[in-house]
DNA sequence: ATAATTAGTATCGAATCGAAACTAATTATT
DNA sequence: AATAATTAGTTTCGATTCGATACTAATTAT
């Protein structure tokens, strides 16, 4: 019965998410699909800007995300850079223009609007729940988690403002760990 | 910052439900926005499943939602019923083969599964704030909340088993009041 | 040196979606 | 009662997404 409510809210909470973003969207002639992944190029660290990173984000196949990327740098809103060491992957990163856009539109100002209508125990209650059921369906799903590298087992802290990808071996800032990752493991 | 995390938190979640519909429906050959009509129909009451209620819960253009609901037609999920006082409206009743297709999707499986690994109250609260976080947006989204008719401002109660809506002057029974209504004004 | 992987692109066909024109039933106006 | 205006829903068309498959090119393994 709760699962059912859940659901029916997710949904139409969602629904009214993509309503917006569809209308932002429509003055660039932008899909939501493409802002969904503009959006994520915005959130994401250098090992997840990748055109496997978007694939695996959007659960599309990566033939269908090489077109959404292609119309995102055609208008300009991601730059493509060649990685310095493998001469096959791009990252992409979002241009000054594509900030600009996604200022608009994410957080969403009806979801910011109707927070600030609720008492701010209530919302962080509801956003640590939010996080608890996106964690443990991650969990029974298999799939890859994309949590910030804060969280993740992979991460070790060396002092206050200096941390350690066990993965890539390689130093972590401390913008660094707020970001999501491709490779994110949730630390147990 | 509230609002960015529970933007990404949403997003994560109704994508992995979608994930979720993409695959339930594939066995069928059906499309998710043709599981989230089905899945509309079947939570509707008697003033909402027509073409128009469909059209404005996904946010379609009617030309779209038609054609939608032909393919749910012509696979045997649903069923035309002409209206008996107006023969342009059709009403749109979900038959047993769809019921059965619903059963195994909605509520997720996955969703379910993750709401037992959580406390009770702490359940209990998230999906309290998850209808505030509704109400509030629809608030501002000046569009039709879709409420069920026990919260409807139209919908006033005769006694324990009887109810009566203001607006279509017809009598309401105790499982008439669950469902979700086009025409739902949240009760203030 | 060759084979196997891997990152990403190109192409094609199926399907969604929105816009606009359309049919038919109902309601409003004269 | 006749006509006009609305309204519910369908049809058709073109643009676009998406998945599947085959492909190129760079890297890694044998």
């Amino acid at each position: 019965m709760d699962a059912l409510l859940l659901h029916e809210y997710i949904d139409r909470i969602s629904r009214l998410l993509d309503s917006e973003v569809r209308l932002a969207g429509s003055e660039h002639n932008l899909q939501p699909v493409q802002l969904h992944a503009l959006q994520f190029l915005n959130r994401c660290n250098r090992y997840s800007n990748t055109l496997q990173g978007v694939t695996a984000y959007l659960g599309l196949t990566k033939g269908t995300v090489s077109q959404t990327l292609a119309v995102l740098e055609g208008k300009g809103f991601i730059k493509k850079n060649v990685d310095k060491k493998d001469g096959r992957v791009f990252h992409l990163n979002v241009t000054g223009t594509g900030e600009k856009l996604l200022s608009g539109i994410v957080p969403s100002p009806t979801a910011s609007k109707a927070l600030k209508e609720m008492k701010s125990p209530e919302v962080r209650r509801l956003v640590e729940g939010l996080k608890k059921l996106l964690t443990e369906m991650q969990k029974t799903n298999d799939m890859n988690s994309f949590g910030v590298c804060k969280t993740c087992r992979y991460n070790t802290k060396i002092n206050d403002k200096k941390h350690f990808c066990e993965l890539t071996r390689e130093n972590l800032t401390l913008k660094d760990i707020e970001l999501l990752c491709l490779e994110h493991k949730q630390a147990s």
